[in-house]
DNA sequence: TGTACATCAGTGAACGCGCGTTCACTGATGTAC
DNA sequence: TGTACATCAGTGAACGCGCGTTCACTGATGTAC
């Protein structure tokens, strides 16, 4: 990879700042002048990296799914297909993920906000999903499962809303929540616990 | 019930517009002065019913709740639970429920908000999402499933989840996501199809 | 190696706009006599 | 039944504020000689 210049490093802490940013707090939630504080910059300099608000807002979707899809496949790449199904789903729906938002899958907390974004940042989060579906389906065929392809967008719809209810109920509830769809999950995909 | 006032009809409409307006557009998008043309009036008039707007919020989430809970009970009420079941996934997942957010449940497009809402909104959220679980959990037991209440959970999961990421894909894509998700819900249930 | 200058990433004041909220007002409704 | 008046739901102009965006400027960096 080549070197990156002053200006392009910068351009990446703001595109991973937003990219957490927006995880938190929503898409319409991000601002210009809060953003650029948060990547320790002022307002000003914004427009030297994006046209608009649009475009960074596309490009922070883009970034999200690319740093969702790394720690995805960190765990669903295993020798044994089942055990790195039981990681993810593990991971997934894990106490840690439903605290760090900004840290993890850009689903749960963006999925109902996705039909409402700019056009460019909608087309960007659909690719997401289907990829993310891709993935889990590999794997749920290597497992010997039939049907993977149904059976992973499924698989996918209950870990999504799994995290987004427990992420909206209080700690005692959205624990029950988790732990009702990790053992669901393992029991349909036939893994041990 | 008694007669209600001018005001109190007035009332009625502004939060059942604003029960639709919430789960089209989420709380950050409805503003109170369009909510207020919505409902054909100008906006000055809004602090006659409401302290303000975070106090329209949370009753306005509240409302959606009944109005929700209301028609999944007219789905999930039936002499036999299995065919109760099967109406409430056929009518949750359906293309038009897709189509119409504001007429359906709140979940799939606010629960990703739900973090980020006013406290008073935000308990009534998390009191709606253990009602709907709960009424689910009834009907699953009653067709003599075992664990009913981990199983409730896991199935309104994928039913969130599922709608959630529907509603962000195309048409064509969202469909087979939809179409999975009643297939896998009914064979989790042992309901015929 | 040291000086002079061009480049350009980032600064911060300023803009128009839409938001939530306030408030003096209007005019329809209903009661008192 | 008809008139006089009080009530009060709803109006619309105005407010301060934070937003996205613009732009003249600063000052650190790197190249030319």
């Amino acid at each position: 990879m080549a070197e990156l210049t002053q200006k392009e490093r910068t351009r990446a802490r703001i595109l991973h700042e937003a990219a957490g940013a927006i995880r938190e707090q929503g898409v319409e939630g991000v601002g210009v002048a809060s953003l650029m504080k948060r990547a320790g910059l002022t307002h000003g300099g914004f427009y030297a990296h994006f046209a608009n608000r649009d475009d960074l807002v596309a490009n922070a979707v883009e970034h999200m799914f690319r740093e969702s899809a790394d720690l995805l496949n960190r765990h669903l790449d295993h020798e044994d297909p089942a055990e790195g199904l039981r990681a993810t789903i593990d991971y997934y729906l894990s106490e840690e993920a439903r605290k760090r938002p900004s840290a993890g899958c850009p689903l749960p907390s963006l999925s109902g906000e996705a039909a409402r974004m700019p056009d460019a940042a909608r087309q960007r989060f659909s690719q997401g999903i289907v990829s993310f579906r891709r993935a889990l389906e590999r794997a749920i065929s290597a497992t010997g499962v039939e049907n993977a392809a149904e059976v992973a967008a499924s698989v996918l719809a209950e870990l999504v809303g799994s995290m987004a209810l427990a992420r909206a109920l209080d700690d005692v509830t959205s624990a029950s929540m988790l732990d009702a769809s990790r053992k669901q999950l393992k029991r349909r995909l036939a893994l041990s616990d």
